[in-house]
DNA sequence: CAGATAGTCAACCGTTTGGTTGAATAAAGT
DNA sequence: ACTTTATTCAACCAAACGGTTGACTATCTG
């Protein structure tokens, strides 16, 4: 349903997920691996998984009965590309706020103002 | 409640938000005037902005009876810094796969294997 | 003072989310 | 064949989300 910027977004807003995120990129790791440490239940590690998965975060092969779960890092673009964009344009906005100020000084000095 | 860095990406998860936030980069904007071209009440908009302005992306302050709406492209440094770490960690691991592979070739070529 | 303008707060509502437990499926091991 | 291991599916639940409408506050203007 929703397009997959804001699936990213939101498969990382969730702490438990991040955290997830950041144990594939030393190494995979299959759904009872990544669950041990959290205080709940394999099936909702399950859930945070499809969540990361419909996001194109991770991907999920077969392997005897395991299913190791991989990062796939290629999807950062997305976020970064989108991410970059709007902060070079404030960022842009704010040197020419900077240099209208500049110029604003050298037209007109405090120091020579008519009173 | 939730750290900075879940309730950044939280903001951004939803379309709309993102939109407003492309526009803030362009120029600051009152809340009706964000509201404008979207098909949503301003109330609901001024909810969207409260969601902004708890991730910290944006800033209001006051001018009169407006609220002029100001966007703080530095709260991307989180995001990017986090998704840098582990994007990095994991293009690592990948070349040094790519490495274990290469000996493995020169080692052990297929061409020489007893048969 | 009486509008008009700009914005938020509060209560409500349907949907999504993150969790639970219990049953089902798939592949290996014995 | 039966059991264990790994994982998902299904139904349920409370809390959060994104939206609504209506009332309230604050500021400027006639």
């Amino acid at each position: 349903m929703a397009d997959q910027l804001s699936k990213v977004f939101t498969a990382l807003s969730d702490p438990t997920r991040r955290d997830i995120v950041a144990r594939l990129s030393v190494a995979d790791a299959t759904v009872n691996e990544l669950a041990e440490p959290y205080d709940v239940s394999v099936q909702a590690v399950s859930k945070h998984l499809k969540v990361l998965e419909d996001s194109g975060l991770v991907t999920r092969t077969r392997e005897a009965q395991r299913r190791p779960v991989h990062l796939e890092d290629n999807v950062f673009d997305l976020m970064t590309k989108w991410i970059d964009r709007y902060r070079q344009q404030a960022e842009q906005r704010y040197q020419r706020l900077d240099a209208v100020l500049e110029q604003m000084d050298e037209d007109e000095p405090t120091s020579r103002e008519g009173a």
